[in-house]
DNA sequence: ATAATATTTCGTTGATTGGCGAAATGTAAT
DNA sequence: ATTACATTTCGCCAATCAACGAAATATTAT
């Protein structure tokens, strides 16, 4: 129970899912999720803490960086079928669309520091 | 978005998931709910009302009672997917196991006035 | 009509949560 | 070693939320 609580609350929030469809264009590094939500470092930080505990990301350290990304494949049934859901849906929503587009370009070369 | 964001918010709560898995077993009416989960009808009213806003379960008036159900044919796909995953779960949870049972047994007529 | 019952609405309270900035931590570059 | 930078942790504040009881609403039974 305590794991699905985790998951939907996780998932119940607006600027956790704009980062979990975020990372479904590609893996992103704390600063460069920031960029695109415009919001504090640590503030991200959290939310990406939070997406972790329920097992929802993988995180990998790289560098000066931490990698942020969608799980690969086989983890707990329950995990992928939420993601393959998580990834059916929201592809026409505007913020997420915007959220993308966004992703795409911004180079943390560029955006950290 | 925002009706992502209702139906996991509206998971992500205890005591509404609690109520998801008691509709598996049968239509009920506010105060067999009540008396399962141990809590004010009022605190009940409310879940289940965030509960029908979020499109996941139906209500109906019938007489004094107003019947909670987990809605028939399916709407929108993302809810009678949703419906489908919160099916396959949590069925060995002790919590939800003991919640059940005692929705089996619970009967208006005894358990309300 | 009146009383009884089921549910909802409203207002309050204590707990949780999202946001921030400052400080702490860890790593890379000079 | 010192500096620079990415990230996390901590403490704080405002907003949201779950819970309750009391009052309002709606329906049935007397």
């Amino acid at each position: 129970m305590r794991q699905y609580l985790k998951i939907f609350k996780a998932l119940g929030d607006r600027n956790r899912l704009r980062i979990m469809k975020m990372l479904e264009v590609k893996a992103m590094c704390v600063c460069e999720i920031t960029a695109v939500l415009n919001l504090a470092p640590s503030t991200v930080s959290k939310h990406l803490s939070l997406l972790h505990e329920a097992d929802l990301i993988d995180d990998r350290k790289e560098a000066k960086w931490v990698n942020y990304s969608l799980p690969k494949k086989n983890r707990i049934p329950l995990i992928s079928e939420m993601l393959k859901l998580l990834h059916r849906s929201l592809g026409d929503d505007p913020e997420i669309l915007a959220d993308r587009e966004k992703a795409k370009t911004v180079n943390r070369m560029e955006v950290c520091g």
